[in-house]
DNA sequence: TATTGGATGTAAATAAATTACAGATAAAAT
DNA sequence: ATTTTATCTGTAATTTATTTACATCCAATA
């Protein structure tokens, strides 16, 4: 769909010369969309049809209407590309790169969402006796985050980061109960470990998770939170905002289930905690 | 900018002739970016300079300017609109919403973003002596985030989410240790209360937070992090990602001001977590 | 009703993009 | 190492699309 990924990600199987076209547009798209064939070209050092077989080879109908796709993806946040952060980098360099990254990622995770399974696990927690999540690392606070939310809706709702609590947790889960255990990798053992334990105790054991990972195996519902993770800086970011959507999406599934009389709890909620502020001076 | 805008705004000015090229346009703007002027002159019943001179009348090179303006109008055009999650929504309709309600939010806080004070926070930060976080609520899990994500850089931090301990925390604080509250409205009485104890015992407070807000007031510096909440749900959701890609745009500024060296030791840490993982098989 | 100014269309000119083809290059096979 | 083959690339011709110049028309005003 997107032009600037699509050159991107067949940069290495283009012969020579349509590779030149590729750097050149890459270098500078947004110039590129308002040259002719014939300045792209010039620029490229090509000669004019071999842009327009390069625009072909990038799935478009021709120059123009490549254009016009190119136009379309600088439209969406501008480049998907160079999301590197870098040493060299200024303030505003890796401030635009680290929310552009974050977008870019939650808009194809966005493509990517299974909604029938969203639609499962809504079905499930609606229908839970107790609702309890875990995560280890920088999925705990993601965890906390579901049980913020969770907790408003007057539901019997659990978290702990405590490994040998979230185990006892596990334990004493029963059938009809919900675990839901957050992990990008899916491969964090003592995690793969709950799961076993939940399911042993007959509890309904959903993975907010990478599938084919040994933690998909061990669950019921496995919610797919695949976003390719930015790894030069060794630290889980965008991952992680992508596991916070999910969560929102089901809070918001589950309001919606139980409900407008419900929802006016919510807001009872709501006005409850405000007794903790300083009202608004206006 | 937005041509479509544009077009619908100024659609009483035009002609006769000019009107009926507006009305094709607007009619499927999709078909129009993948017509000839002829195709679209012929449909609007106009001949193929009127056409060309409507497109100059939207502030346009001419027809194939206009086509690529079109087309980037459409790209981020339907995002914007519609995205409060109704009654009656599918699955696939608030799975939507809810991804692009947090993908307009970022992208309207990138642009609000000021980066000086980023920088400035950077400079306070790789100075501390000590780095806490503190934050209720929703914001609790942000400050757990952060926890996480600074213990990597093997200095010391710390977040408690007990207002207690937070309050002890703020009281053993002295001068060179570095506070930061998160807070989205700035309202909350208890985090005033700990800027104000940090502050008294010369710590250096930071907020990420609503500007003009009685927290904001109590800190030393202020990382604005206005997000128009969207309160249908009464739940924090899109102000809490928000704050979480503050906390990643710092703690990138962190480790790209300490340096290479510095970073070598963010690997050594996440090859220790690699033991308490499963292998990826391949 | 004549006149003026803008709006519109026709036809010509220009510019742009595409196709067809031929030469060049690189890889594979003898 | 040389020939063959397939693929790549550029030139030139063709087609298509866009723009300009100009003539005509229509509506408003005097």
């Amino acid at each position: 769909m997107n032009v600037l990924e699509q050159i991107s990600l067949n940069l290495n199987k283009l012969s020579r010369s349509e590779r030149k076209v590729a750097d050149a547009i890459l270098l500078s798209p947004k110039s590129a969309i308002h040259s002719s064939i014939a300045t792209l070209a010039k620029l490229a050092d090509v000669s004019e049809p071999t842009v327009n077989r390069f625009c072909r080879r990038m799935d478009t109908k021709g120059f123009p209407d490549f254009k016009l796709h190119l136009a379309q993806s600088l439209a969406n946040g501008t480049p998907y590309l160079n999301r590197h952060v870098e040493e060299s980098d200024s303030v505003d360099d890796y401030t635009t790169k680290i929310y552009e990254a974050t977008m870019a990622s939650l808009d194809r995770s966005r493509q990517m969402v299974d909604t029938v399974t969203i639609n499962k696990a809504v079905d499930i927690l609606t229908q839970a006796k107790k609702i309890s999540f875990f995560g280890q690392g920088a999925s705990a606070s993601v965890a906390q985050d579901a049980l913020n939310k969770f907790f408003r809706f007057n539901v019997p709702v659990q978290s702990f980061e405590d490994t040998l609590m979230q185990r006892m947790a596990c334990i004493n889960s029963t059938d009809g109960d919900v675990v839901i255990l957050i992990s990008h990798t899916g491969r964090t053992k003592t995690l793969v470990d709950l799961a076993m334990l939940a399911k042993e105790n007959d509890a309904t054991v959903i993975g907010i998770t990478a599938t084919d990972s040994p933690l998909a195996e061990e669950c019921n519902l496995v919610i797919s939170s695949e976003i390719p993770e930015d790894t030069d800086l060794y630290m889980p970011m965008v991952s992680r905002i992508g596991q916070l959507v999910i969560v929102d999406v089901l809070a918001t599934g589950f309001t919606l289930r139980r409900g407008t009389k419900f929802r006016d709890n919510l807001q009872k909620v709501k006005q409850g905690i405000k007794e903790s502020r300083y009202n608004k001076l206006i």
